[in-house]
DNA sequence: TTTGGTGCAAAGGCTTTGCAGAAAG
DNA sequence: CTTTCTGCAAAGCCTTTGCACCAAA
């Protein structure tokens, strides 16, 4: 079935996670690539996505889909929900978790075998709240 | 600000909305493709990429962000929710709604403005279900 | 007519991958 | 040593775009 494979623990590797646990702006592959030239000039972009991969793969961080084109990750794999600012794209956390169960509910409306959900929101920042207010004024 | 277009209703634009909204298969702009060549063998992929931006900015349409590499378009522009199946990636409506205002909810958790929630579950659809079944027998 | 739309093909943006050398265990 | 990982560059996949011609209104 899933290839199993011996995880090493590079230097690449070990600052990637660092760096990801680090930060809370749900950078896209490319804004960690930036982030880590500065601690390892050489490491390359495809050593980051990689290990991307591998470390959501096996569960240590968490891969993000929300919205927008690129793919963002997060170093927290505690259960909670995302906005994204319409503005600007940067991500936030939600500390909201439905008050019941909603994969039993969806389990009803449908044939599909539910496993999980993902709840996500849409807003604008703190940041681009300002600036439409200083543009408009 | 936003650009206002005078939009026409041109065959192409016109076939595309039939498809699309005789269809529950939530497809991609790809497999809208396919299937429109049936119907009009020189219409262009440009052209439905197009068009199903239009269609979907003036709110006529759906665009779905529901995980996996393509974006997927909904005829249906009722409030409801999708289920992606992780085995194959098709897409199925789930009528959950939450029982409480979730923007609400999550307002209370952060400094953004909140405009909108996006519920979706993950699971496995029928078919990929029977052939798990059949695989292991 | 006027102006938006189309087909075609090329360009773009993000991600994945093949390969030879490097390094972890 | 053996096997995984890395850097580099090329390839891939999906989507967008420039352009000259076409067609709604």
């Amino acid at each position: 079935m899933t290839e199993e494979h011996k995880l090493r623990m590079t230097k690449q590797r070990q600052i990637i996670l660092e760096e990801l646990r680090a930060v809370k702006t749900h950078p896209t592959a490319d804004d960690m690539y930036q982030m880590l030239r500065k601690r390892m000039p050489k490491i390359s972009l495809g050593t980051v996505y990689r290990n991307l991969e591998i470390l959501s793969e096996s569960g240590i961080i968490q891969k993000l889909d929300v919205g927008g084109t690129q793919k963002r990750f997060d170093g927290d794999i505690s259960i909670h929900s995302h906005v994204r600012c319409v503005e600007c794209g940067c991500v936030g956390d939600i500390d909201v978790k439905p008050k019941y169960n909603l994969e039993e509910e969806a389990q009803k409306m449908t044939d599909f075998d539910i496993y999980r959900h993902r709840l996500e929101f849409t807003g604008m920042c703190p940041s681009c709240k300002q600036k439409k207010k200083v543009g408009q004024a």
